[in-house]
DNA sequence: CTCACAGTTGCAAGCGCTTCCAAAACCGTG
DNA sequence: CACGGTTTTGGAAGCGCTTGCAACTGTGAG
């Protein structure tokens, strides 16, 4: 395996002018950058991060913590950070905090203070104060996805105004018996995110003047299979039937609808189903629903940092509000006539 | 931040003792042990893997290629993986090389190559000679799961076995119009499943002495959606239609069982659909498949590299078969009253 | 009491790079 | 042609750790 002083003998150079010649950091002559290159390409010699960081303090490496690589937002996530990642010539450090708080702790603690990574992405997590300020302290960018994260960079979607839309799409196609399911309350411990939502939602059925019945407000683990065996409860026993449901993702809906489907209820006839997401199966269920792209948060989280590394050093906190886009298919419709008394 | 050099001071030992001490390597007195120890942890001290590695070679930190994050089978292997080598201590480096052959390329040269992993651990990827021959040459254990991998340790279940035996199943049932959905050919060319587990079907109908027809040869791309689109063509296009069809995924089985609904189907009565992988969707639709333990496979790589490390040198590669487990759900029955012509 | 030996320890030489610093080479002017 | 200023270059000092080596300690046998 070929080292730098290999190629600087090959080139007739220094190490330290092949160094720069091939960092691309301070003042090389055209000449000896091109012969520098040349040989590195001749020897097949490429950098040892190791070594390069040991000396530079840079990684070429992100670290990226997400709650679960399962669930298509996360996965999604995963993704846009990989790809973007690569193509930057950059290493992306997964960690997957899923088994609860202990490993959360010990990633956080052993592995991150390490540093052995430039930056690090925190995806949906809600972390400590302490946790946060233990981020903070090893002095790399953070920036967050899908989550608050006081005092670094985010990136989120407006969860409570697009729950609110949701919510309206459906009081505006004539529903009031509208059900919500939301995320579990372990899951708003982590992410925060159900509440959000459902705030959104609330405010929706406030602004119309419509009622929430506590026995139409579920919850389900951001699953399918969860979803679908709450919404079965929901659907079968409750004594009255509602319209409409909204979940609060993708694929709590597609559970939902599957779980109408069980009680030969026909969707959008019967009962109309959003979510939130854009998840891919969206299509086949015919889901109405608000894309947010999810790979694209990862790719610009990304993005984010690549210039922060650049130089373009902007070091203030920046939070942006990434854009959904509303899509329209075949779940909603407008309510089924009123079976009960002539109103 | 602290360095060992501080942990030395504070211990009254040299700089040496401490690395053996908190290594475990070498002989080292327990008294010094213990001093260095708790040195180590009221400084919150935790060595540098660059340093390390740069000194040792060795970088606690294992690559793991996969083609996708996205698909059950794929992040299911992440997460087994990912949590094993969390507890050892271990980063991992994914690297998703979803997007074709450059991305793939560029994978094996520039980054396994830096050295930055102690071993590779790759899944379902179809690699050519060159590219295998680049993998070993960089002197690291590699375990490939999932797929051939010639001269690599390999984990894998029997393929071809589960496939014959999902077959037979469905013949014992009394089912002679059995449909296979397989693998793309896009993704032969990569993973070489579809090929393997369809030679076990074919098998299995020659044995019965059934016909294999052609038009009910069918492939998708391993997704629930890809699935679902083709099953619809195959249950609504044929003049006549299979009652069974196996299919080369689980995904692929519940796309296939969405599809058999839109037409009305009954899954079993009308139509059964077995699987194989044990995704955790099988519930929802009591799909019977072979369940493969995608997490435990994982795991297993992970331990078995681990070992590799910790000295039982066993240099040669191994092959295991992983063990399945056929699970009996309600996707699949006797087939329906033959309705045609009385036989 | 001495010797051989195994168990401990510290010194110092790197691991493969980056980067500070000073020297060398170059440039256009006066 | 000499001069100051600007590039370009190479030497060498690390980055924070591991590990070969030699020196040292303590032990039980002779």
């Amino acid at each position: 395996m070929p080292g730098i002083k290999d190629v600087a003998e090959r080139a007739g150079l220094s190490v330290a002018t092949v160094s720069r010649a091939l960092s691309g950091k301070g003042n090389v002559s055209p000449r000896s950058k091109e012969r520098a290159r040349t040989a590195a390409a001749e020897l097949g010699f490429v950098v040892s991060y190791q070594a390069s960081s040991l000396a530079s303090g840079r990684n070429h490496n992100v670290g990226l913590v997400v709650p679960s690589v399962h669930r298509w937002f996360f996965s999604s996530v995963v993704e846009g950070v990989s790809a973007t990642l690569l193509d930057a010539g950059y290493d992306l450090t997964l960690y997957n905090v899923s088994e609860g708080r202990e490993r959360r702790h010990s990633v956080l603690n052993d592995f991150l203070l390490r540093k052995r990574v430039d930056a690090v992405i925190a995806v949906s997590l809600e972390l400590s104060e302490a946790e946060i300020d233990q981020l903070l302290a090893i002095h790399r960018p953070i920036v967050g996805i899908g989550g608050p994260l006081p005092g670094a960079s985010t990136i989120r979607i407006d969860d409570s105004g697009i729950a609110e839309a949701a919510a309206r799409h459906l009081i505006q196609l004539g529903h009031s018996k509208i059900a919500h399911m939301t995320g579990d309350a372990a899951y708003e411990q982590d992410f925060r995110l159900p509440g959000t939502r459902q705030a959104g939602f609330k405010k929706a059925m406030r602004d119309a003047g419509l009622a929430l019945r506590p026995e139409w407000q579920v919850s389900a683990d951001f699953t399918i299979q969860g979803a679908y065996a709450n919404a079965r409860k929901l659907l079968g026993s409750s004594p009255e039937r509602p319209t409409a449901v909204f979940a609060a993702s993708d694929e709590m809906a597609i559970g939902t609808i599957l779980a109408a489907r069980d009680f030969g209820l026909r969707v959008p006839q019967d009962l109309s189903v959003i979510g939130i997401d854009g998840h891919e199966l969206g299509e086949v269920f015919g889901l109405t629903t608000f894309d947010q792209d999810a790979r694209g948060q990862g790719a610009l989280a990304v993005r984010r940092l690549l210039a922060r590394f650049d130089g373009a050093g902007d070091t203030a906190a920046a939070h942006t509000e990434y854009p959904t886009r509303f899509v329209i298919r075949s779940s909603t419709a407008v309510p089924p006539l009123e079976q009960g008394p002539i109103r």
